[in-house]
DNA sequence: TGCAATTATATTGCGTGCAATCTAATTGCG
DNA sequence: CGCAATTAGATTGCACGCAATATAATTGCA
């Protein structure tokens, strides 16, 4: 009697689904280790970023360069920042050739909190029964996929 | 003279960003779609559920059905329907039967909506690019990845 | 039957995402 | 040089997500 379902309109059938709570319950799955770094997912990976800038340090440390890497804007970094700066995590300055620019730098405090991430983040990979190896195959084709969106916007200038 | 980055957590190797920077580019694609049809991304996922149940009504069109469907709970819930019933897409009302409950049903407006999907939603795939065919290879990863996860919570239980 | 446990939803509070707007600094062009 | 256009951040407003808590209805067990 019900009619067959448009297969097109289906939950299930939408890749953007699948992505939108693929994402969700990874996010999820890292609140133990994020709640004992005391850190939020956002937060978490604007450190990584910061991490990453202390070992090797770019042209510019700004916000505008971190937006460009997470793919997020001030107005979602800006009171985040904030934050990060409240637990004394690190510091934002306006640079003095430019400023209208803000410079980011790790505190002491935020270099040595890295050193909490490895054990975390081992112990939740085993608890996930992720050997690390599995996910590289869906990595490429996420990056693929994201380019193809990052083109559409671009060609859309 | 700077040490090598430690690939596990170099930002760029995190399955975790990519789903996380791959599912907002997608929802950022869909904003053209979205905004001519006057809804969010999540009002759209859940529009969808909603879609499915009036061609074949489930035994309980509730908001915990809906929930269950996009994993979301009611703190989320509740006040997207209470937006979609302002815009007169559905009406939200207990149940005689067990008073805890809320059932969900689609206006005639809420029914419409859907023709004005198809159109949009084939315009979006082909500006973007994708043939719909492409992609599921990695929505059976996404699932797989998907369940992992899900079971990882319930064994916590 | 009575009352504790469970269940479904609602509410509150906080931290994003992101569009839109604002401000201040810098650039670049006539 | 002077001024319009651009640029980097900050601010505002709205809608999620989700943890924590509250409330009301239902279940189930002694």
């Amino acid at each position: 009697m019900s009619q067959a379902l448009d297969p097109q309109l289906q939950l299930d059938h939408q890749l953007c689904f699948k992505l939108y709570a693929a994402s969700r319950a990874i996010i999820r799955g890292y609140r133990p280790m994020l709640d004992a770094l005391g850190l939020t997912y956002p937060q978490y990976l604007a450190m990584l970023v910061l991490w990453e800038w202390h070992q090797q340090p770019p042209a510019q440390a700004t916000v505008k360069a971190l937006g460009e890497r997470l793919m997020l804007d001030s107005g979602t970094l800006t009171p985040l920042l904030k934050r990060l700066q409240q637990q004394g995590l690190l510091l934002r300055q306006r640079s003095q050739a430019d400023e209208r620019e803000v410079s980011l730098q790790l505190t002491p405090a935020g270099v040595q909190l890295r050193e909490q991430v490895l054990p975390l983040r081992q112990q939740l990979i085993e608890s996930a029964g992720l050997d690390g190896e599995e996910p590289s195959a869906l990595r490429e084709q996420l990056d693929q996929l994201l380019g193809q969106f990052l083109q559409l916007r671009t060609g859309c200038r």
